[in-house]
DNA sequence: GTGAAAGCGCTAACAG
DNA sequence: CTGTTAGCGCTTTCAC
């Protein structure tokens, strides 16, 4: 393509060498001789000399670049991941192709054909909602090319994974409402076929169980949503159930029940604190600011490229890591200490 | 690498026939006979063949991939756009490299240097704040890689581009804010050095002057973050300047003015109206939703794509093009008509 | 200390 | 209809 882009060949040519010594010269091999390593470093950077990284590709049998699957990339939590990603495969010297499954399992599969026609020394993946069938995943493993998945694992499928204990975190949001005296804390949960979902009411329900405090159901709402979240706070106030605490599944439901909540005069945190379940920025600029569990999306990515990089260069087989996260509890206005 | 990667030989080995049969039979080239062409691709089939598109690459002297650079993957702006060019990207068959300055000129530089040295078949660019010196980017023109500018162009440099019309939106933004009966209306503004501030401001002006209202720099305020935001209409409360509007460069720095003046216990839209300009996803989650220009972030990503592509297959020079696209209104509840 | 040659996987011009 | 050959840019044995 473009000419103009300087090869070894012209080096050489230039110099009356070989290419194979401008080659070695280049990477300051023994053999050659001082003046010859002067003569082709000068003229290589005159002439702008760059590796050309698809033939050393080619060459190695290794593209020094990890591709990437994310389902929606807009969503804070997952770009954050990438940006943990992304700088971690710099400092590797390594780059990133990035595919958004769109979480849609035929993109996914198309996703991945690339990536190892690509010839990719590793694959990153969280898995789409919509993935069913395994057997694209199942390829990558026969192919020999490592595999981590971050966020969203699939149970039972023998590969690196990163992922965040979501029961743990959900016990301490959960918790820190007891802490600070409240005594009826409702959840607002997520669907009961998602992992995720069933794992942050779990927390919550140990968290009361261990502080002596009913595990009600009637004190578990569906609602996983901005609006979902208004009509589930309408629900609990209409039904004259008395609740100081509120633990919701993400931001967004926190948002929407704190501001339904303030709307009818209820005072936050006084009267009902809140807790959320990070997925976005939102916890700063709400009034009061919302604590809310930190799901380190820039830290998995972190930890998920290095156990990639792990696999990538090491010669052996050794059994698969999992790396649980612990994601942290930050807390802000709308759950302060207020007897 | 991996071992049991089928490549073309492998196929004409076991078929006895050459590579080059193998090759052409797999692209349905006329001169195969039938038979063949069928054993091939059963073969292939059986034996998942995938081209190895490194080789392609070397051989083509093409990757079908294209670089980005973007200055932060994790502002809700710029991963829309990634999404809009992973998008067209995808539906053209090309792979995207996503590489993050992170707002430095270095990493911008080495960046550029991967992205070139990958042979990649175009560049897209959004600079990095920290860029003061364009020689890298110099480079690329010279190195005939097409290069495209999204968002943050470089005044005076010869490329494609696609930008927001800046003035324009605030324009209509302010215009609004006239429309529904408001006389004095604040700006809060963003740097006075940075293009977008300076466009945001006239586009302000200009509609007030066309309204035929006074534009009077006290209703000018330097604040564009959350926290500025507090300050500047706490100093608008104290000085007792009357104001009915507010058009705020960014949503943060209008959420913050919100909650400022809601704490006053002035109400919004009656008292002040309250537009901003979109930068996230926040609109939606404040109380009252924010009236907010919409960046098309998304939409951004798709046009400069394609103006990539078309540069890419292009085989002669033509001029180069600037789009310039046009940032809608969302009016949401800080700016519904109350007379 | 340097060069020639082979080869990574694939294609295409040229032969037959 | 199919095979041979050369070559994309680079590295790396093997010779000298």
């Amino acid at each position: 393509m473009k000419k103009g882009f300087t090869t070894i060949k012209d080096i050489a040519r230039e110099l009356k060498v070989s290419p194979s010594t401008v080659s070695r010269a280049l990477k300051n091999h023994p053999d050659i001789s001082e003046d010859t390593k002067r003569a082709v470093n000068e003229l290589a950077e005159k002439l702008n000399y760059q590796p050309n990284a698809v033939a050393l590709s080619l060459k190695r049998q290794r593209s020094n670049t990890i591709g990437v699957i994310i389902p929606e990339i807009v969503h804070y939590f997952f770009s954050s991941v990438i940006s943990g990603i992304e700088d971690v495969a710099y400092e590797a010297s390594f780059n990133v192709i990035i595919c958004q499954s769109n979480e849609m399992a035929d993109r996914e599969k198309a996703n991945i054909k690339t990536l190892l026609a690509n010839q990719v020394d590793g694959i990153l993946v969280s898995v789409s909602k919509a993935t069913k069938d395994f057997s694209h995943l199942e390829k990558i493993k026969n192919s020999e090319v490592p595999l981590v998945f971050y966020d969203r694992i699939i149970p039972g499928f023998k590969a690196d994974q990163v992922i965040i204990d979501d029961f743990d975190a959900s016990y301490r949001a959960t918790k820190h409402l007891i802490d600070i005296g409240k005594k009826r804390i409702a959840h607002f949960a997520g669907p009961k076929n998602l992992l995720i979902g069933q794992h942050r009411k779990q927390g919550y329900q140990k968290a009361l169980e261990d502080a002596g405090l009913p595990v009600e159901e009637e004190l578990v709402f569906d609602a996983d949503s901005f609006e979902k979240a208004r009509l589930a706070v309408l629900k609990v106030l209409e039904s004259g159930i008395a609740i100081d605490g509120l633990f919701a599944v993400n931001d967004l439901t926190a948002i929407g029940a704190m501001q339904t909540l303030q709307k009818k005069g209820i005072k936050i945190p006084q009267e009902v604190a809140v807790v959320g379940f990070s997925d976005g920025r939102f916890s700063g600029i709400t009034d009061p600011t919302l604590t809310s569990v930190d799901q380190h999306g820039y830290e998995m990515g972190t930890v998920a490229t290095q156990l990639l990089l792990k696999r990538i260069h090491s010669k052996e087989d050794y059994p698969c890591e999992t790396k649980v996260l612990n994601a942290n509890l930050i807390i802000r206005g709308s759950s302060v200490f207020s007897p």
